[in-house]
DNA sequence: TACTATAATCGAAAATACTAATTAAGGCTT
DNA sequence: AAGCCTTAATTAGTATTTTCGATTATAGTA
């Protein structure tokens, strides 16, 4: 059996990968810029293929050097987990835990879960990312980030989940426009145009949509909004309605609005809250600790 | 940040963890007795915590130590399978892949894969082992072995898998007993104690029974069989009746015999075949290859 | 009590990793 | 086109780490 590469050679990699300097890897791996070119050099020879194509000024990952860069990813991260586990003596809910969470929830669960954290298990460092499914996804892969909490359904690329509860959709209006409508309201009640929703990179969209079968896409205003709050000042404009998540309403987003909120249509008008992690972690007790005490933030819990 | 523990410290930590001795232990990773004793003891250091308890005689691995091996054993694998791919330049279907397959499908498909293979991909060395489904999935996770060809549903552990295709079960009975009996066979017109069965270790009896909808265990008859060619020569010898997959048919298990196959009860009198593998694994083009080509020698491929 | 087997320790030797300085080459400015 | 800057590779010397063989300490066994 050849040799086996070493981690150290595999992080210089990982860090020209990032850097796409030699100095500056260098630089971030407190090392010279020699020992990172011949660790390089080790490593491909070690490998026994081409990583990067240099030319005299610059250079270029291979196809190989790519692939080699994700792979290392995976097993760097691995073992910082090992090495973080064994000196955390296998005290789940202690240090530093890095989580994404997308922007519909981040504002109405960091508040709750920080302040409950904080009394319950007070060595835990809580780390918030709010950031777009996608890239939270990307952060998770590449060892960035620990855990997300994301609305569901998602394709999670091979990451493993914890269904967390649900979180009910209303349809949020002026007061002054809910007079003549029933509950659940039907959309060809409203006029074209009427429903105003987030940018196509929110989650929210697609979900809702869904959930509460909005079929009828003419009702949809083609004018997007970029945030929850932004959504609820322009139904509170009497520019339309909207889809908001009871999170956001349990966290007082409609005070101090004219706004009412209506139950839409949609066997089951809610989203499903979950909590997602590598398959490859070794921190599952740590995430299913903290996956119940999520849950019983959640209108609807459904974990435990 | 601390500094990693290194992947030989690692992998000695493996070697004494298998031979519970650190002498064999360092044998086998071709280093002194002093060497791994000192490696040990380094990373104990580096992770902050106790591995194994000492007494001058022996030693025991802690719980934590016992943790750190799992985990150590993953990350050791994924680097051999970083090494392997590299060197092999993606060539994914050469070199050597370790297979394992249950008994009730090895005997059936491993003649005429190793066969096709040796003329499509000549370079791959296939290896292939024969036992238990559980064994097979501790195997996998400790990566002695690559991928697996098991009868589906079964808890995957967090493995993932390919479904290869469906594998019909047959109601195989001697000639004379079936006179009388219309097909789909109905249980009832069966004598108690009339149907054989294999060990339970076999996940086929299970699959048979559900698939074939065999409510009335008393048509079961408590022997137990522990192979298929057993339970054909049993049918044979008039004993009763038994659930017999295609594939063994299609192989001619049942040549030579008096033995008829009839369809059974069951809306889909069947089992699916999977291909599972780690799913830290780097070599998905290969399994993904290779589980196409295995599927086109079952009865019904599904895949592609 | 002598003998065997075990794991830890120690000092010297060997292997490896690292650095600073230098080289070589391409691109940029003047 | 000459000079300068930036880039990565190379070189040679140094520092560090790893490894080994020999030894020690301990416990069980004949």
């Amino acid at each position: 059996m050849s040799k086996l590469p070493s981690l150290k050679n595999l992080s210089y990699l990982l860090a020209l990968h990032q850097h796409q300097n030699f100095n500056r890897a260098a630089q971030a791996c407190n090392v010279s810029q020699s020992t990172l070119s011949s660790g390089i050099q080790n490593l491909e020879e070690q490998l026994g293929c081409q990583l990067i194509e240099r030319d005299h000024k610059s250079f270029l990952f291979t196809g190989m050097g790519e692939e080699v860069v994700e792979q290392a990813r995976r097993i760097l991260t691995s073992t910082e987990e090992l090495l973080y586990f064994a000196q955390s003596q296998g005290k789940i809910m202690e240090g530093p835990l890095r989580l994404g969470c997308i922007p519909t929830i981040a504002p109405f669960l960091v508040g709750p879960l920080t302040k409950q954290l904080q009394v319950d298990y007070p060595k835990l460092q809580l780390n918030i990312r709010e950031d777009t499914t996608e890239n939270l996804l990307h952060l998770l892969r590449n060892g960035e980030l620990d855990v997300l909490v994301l609305a569901l359904p998602v394709d999670l690329q091979g990451n493993q989940s914890y269904v967390l509860g649900r979180d009910p959709f209303k349809l949020v209006m002026h007061q002054s426009m809910a007079d003549n409508l029933h509950e659940p309201v039907q959309y060809n009640q409203l006029p074209d145009n009427s429903i105003f929703l987030l940018e196509k990179e929110h989650c929210l969209t697609g979900h809702a949509v869904a959930a509460c079968e909005l079929a009828d896409s003419t009702k949809i205003n083609p004018f997007t909004a970029t945030s929850l709050h932004s959504l609820v000042q322009m139904a509170d404009a009497r520019l339309g309605a909207t889809f908001i998540p009871q999170m956001a309403i349990d966290r007082g987003i409609l005070n101090g609005t004219d706004l009412v909120a209506l139950q839409p249509t949609g066997q089951q008008a809610s989203r499903e809250i979950g909590l997602v992690y590598r398959p490859t972690t070794n921190r599952r007790q740590t995430f299913r600790r903290l996956a119940e005490f999520i849950a019983q933030l959640l209108p609807e819990p459904l974990l435990k």
